[in-house]
DNA sequence: TAATTAACGTACCAGATAGTTAGTTACGTT
DNA sequence: AACGTAACTAACTATCTGGTACGTTAATTA
């Protein structure tokens, strides 16, 4: 693939290794994933990841930052302190369910460093412990709701977080296991309005009861 | 690890290699796990695995086989027709709840296994279309908490397993990057029981509404 | 008890793979 | 325009890894 008398561009060539990278890693995995696979799809050579990134443990830490910090920057962009706390709620939950599903690759990611019980991300002084920004939202939203006597009091934000990625990244983290033993994809038309409706209905009839 | 002498028995010698196998591949991934390191492992040698299981890939399907049937027998063992609907709900959600925290290795394999596309389960032809038992549970629960005017009508069975599996799934695969960024164990004891009961109040208040 | 076979062990290999050595070239600076 | 350095390339290697060739032994059977 390598094209000789191309320009030079560092933050280019950085760049589309961090992005044929991202692909490969998500498609196969941290041991999965070949250097000269990746080296193969890119315009430049397998010389060049070690020049930037010193190793393929590197690279892959790089493609994670590189990948939250694309999250990040979409949820920064939310803004619901002008709906009344229920519509705030469902909607928060629904950038979630739509951010995800339009994200799989993240969400490979994800799953891929849990396999490895995070250890890259904790090596990572920019990802450990970086802070989610729909947290503060989610907290805002909560308390907006006890005082208006709407929501119920004694609720951790944290958790209400942890349930609605827990439906939104199961959708799209377990739809090949769930397909080929139920049989249903949880990812097609058929299902997706329904599933968006039933988070946002479950999170509100916990938080009114 | 290997001892001479041993006296020659075909099951036991391929329980072992599954045993440790079944270890190896939930701790490494499928890509990441050694034949070599399983051979190591065990007190007979790799050949023995070319031997009973012909080949890496051949050996991983077993081990997904043998994981999902232990689930599938633990699942066997429901009897909540005794109870009224709400409560047998809850005890269905909260034995999904305590399975899958004893059961770390399964959740990993299955994670890893999507990670894969279900490539392997859609090749086994004794796992793909395996149905859960657990399901004719859950739908005669839902179908008793309708005739009894307790449960909302229109509720697909499938659709509150795949909630009670997120919510479960998750705080068992996911907890690794969950506690890099929130800085929260989701499987200490400080937060078993708040999520136990979150889990029950979640599907319950849902259904009930 | 001799023959047969399933169960097992040792030693090895070919290809794959992460990483490197040694150089070349574009380009901004002076 | 010459110079220094960052950006880049091609070819190579040490090691790892899944898999195998070949031989041996315990148990079963006739």
């Amino acid at each position: 693939m390598a094209q000789p008398d191309r320009t030079r561009d560092a933050e280019r060539t950085r760049a589309e290794i961090i992005q044929v990278a991202t692909r490969e890693f998500a498609d196969k995995g941290y041991a999965g994933a070949r250097v000269d696979e990746i080296a193969a799809k890119m315009s430049t050579t397998k010389r060049m990841i070690y020049y930037y990134f010193g190793n393929k443990e590197q690279l892959y830490v790089e493609v994670l930052e590189h990948a939250y910090a694309g999250i990040r920057a979409i949820e920064q962009e939310l803004d619901v302190e002008h709906l009344d706390p229920a519509d705030a709620m469902r909607q928060l939950a629904e950038l979630t369910f739509d951010h995800h599903e339009s994200h799989p690759d993240f969400i490979r990611l994800v799953s891929i460093e849990n396999i490895h019980r995070a250890e890259h991300i904790g090596r990572s002084t920019v990802l450990s412990g970086l802070a989610n920004p729909a947290l503060d939202v989610l907290a805002r939203i909560l308390d907006r709701g006890r005082e208006a006597g709407v929501f119920r009091s004694g609720v951790d934000p944290l958790d209400i977080h942890m349930v609605i990625s827990a439906f939104c990244v199961f959708r799209i983290a377990n739809r090949h296991t769930f397909k080929a033993i139920f049989k249903r994809d949880m990812l097609s038309p058929d299902h997706r309005e329904d599933h968006r409706r039933l988070l946002g209905d479950l999170v509100l009839d916990y938080l009114t009861r």
